[in-house]
DNA sequence: TTCCAGGTAGTCG
DNA sequence: CGACTACCTGGA
């Protein structure tokens, strides 16, 4: 099947920029792949594949987002809408977000910075866990060639019309994969040709260190971790059972609750949030991250998630960011 | 070529 | 608990 639907900007609450929402370097997944002014990726809905294509007409944010859609099986159409206005975070009310910054001079400023800018939730929890731990001490151009990888290497692969796509691997399926070269070399057969290039192991998909970690973390999300519960739990106790899989720090575990459990009170403290709320709210004093992330629960509170967004960006943007370099 | 960024885990006091 | 360091890789 394959069809298309429009949603107009007078469904939304505030303004919405597609280009800056998917390619602002958030930390959920990598962004969706540009092809002929429509940004694509291949999603589960209702538990099926589906390649989503999405365009925004005029990049004033006035105009309209086109969505076109492929799948071997039938969906609800209805479904598809629901799942990218969770992805894109439609259903956000930004015109209140933007009322809530105003009121702080600090973060008034950042307003301009980032019209239309929402956090892009993951469409796959299990892979914002992995992709979660993958950023962790690297950069987003590394990590996000690591995710690519894994799909192409262990992922389902589905045929559209515009080409092949993959999925992100299962918990088993990651769960069970080789760490590093030389695990792959003792599992494999002993008649292999002599140039045989052994690069079905994690680690050479650039995770490094993190390979054993994410091997564990499949493992646990496969065996004791639901993760349809956690979305159900209360933030603090998601955040605590989280803190158990091995790679998940406090950094890493907001961002998996902000970004692949929608808990939008996460406030994830990386160095660069944490100098710059050092800078704003405390006279450059260098605080711990611990002491910054209590600072922006207690202070932004359902709106931490997009304040560390907004603050991020603007820093960025306004210059602040090089400033603040050591 | 060496140096360095970037969170977490592990060790030591 | 706090302070400190090793970890892997790619880019400067």
């Amino acid at each position: 099947m394959k069809n298309q639907f429009n949603i107009t900007p007078e469904k939304l609450k505030g303004p919405f920029n597609l280009h800056l929402t998917i390619c602002s370097g958030q930390t959920s997944q990598p962004p969706w792949k540009e092809d002929n002014g429509y940004f694509q990726e291949l999603v589960l809905v209702e538990g099926k594949p589906c390649l989503v294509k999405i365009r925004q007409e005029d990049v004033d944010l006035e105009g309209k987002l086109n969505i076109i859609y492929e799948s071997p099986e039938e969906i609800h159409e209805k479904n598809i809408e629901a799942k990218v206005q969770e992805i894109f975070g439609l259903n956000d009310d930004l015109n209140q977000l933007y009322n809530f910054l105003n009121e702080d001079p600090n973060l008034a400023p950042a307003i301009d910075f980032c019209q239309g800018l929402r956090l892009f939730k993951a469409h796959n929890p299990f892979e914002c866990v992995i992709s979660s731990i993958s950023s962790a001490n690297c950069s987003i151009i590394r990590w996000t060639r690591s995710i690519q990888d894994i799909k192409l290497k262990w992922g389902d692969a589905y045929k559209f019309s515009s080409g092949k796509h993959y999925s992100f691997p299962s918990p088993n399926v990651l769960g069970a994969v080789p760490e590093h070269e030389m695990e792959e070399i003792q599992r494999s057969e002993d008649d292999l040709p002599e140039n045989f290039v052994f690069e079905n192991n994690l680690q050479s998909c650039g995770v490094g260190y993190r390979a054993k970690y994410i091997i564990q973390a499949a493992k646990m999300v496969q065996n004791e971790i639901n993760l349809d519960k956690l979305v159900k739990m209360k933030y603090e106790k998601a955040f605590d059972s989280i803190l158990d899989i091995p790679g998940v720090g406090p950094k890493v575990a907001d961002c998996i609750l902000l970004y692949g459990f929608g808990k939008g009170e996460a406030f994830p403290t990386d160095v660069w949030i944490n100098r710059i709320i050092s800078h704003l709210y405390f006279k450059g004093e260098n605080k711990k991250p611990s002491e910054v992330r209590a600072f922006g629960r207690e202070n932004f509170e359902v709106y931490a998630g997009y304040v560390q967004l907004y603050l991020f960006h603007y820093a960025r943007n306004s210059g602040l960011l090089n400033k603040l370099k050591v």
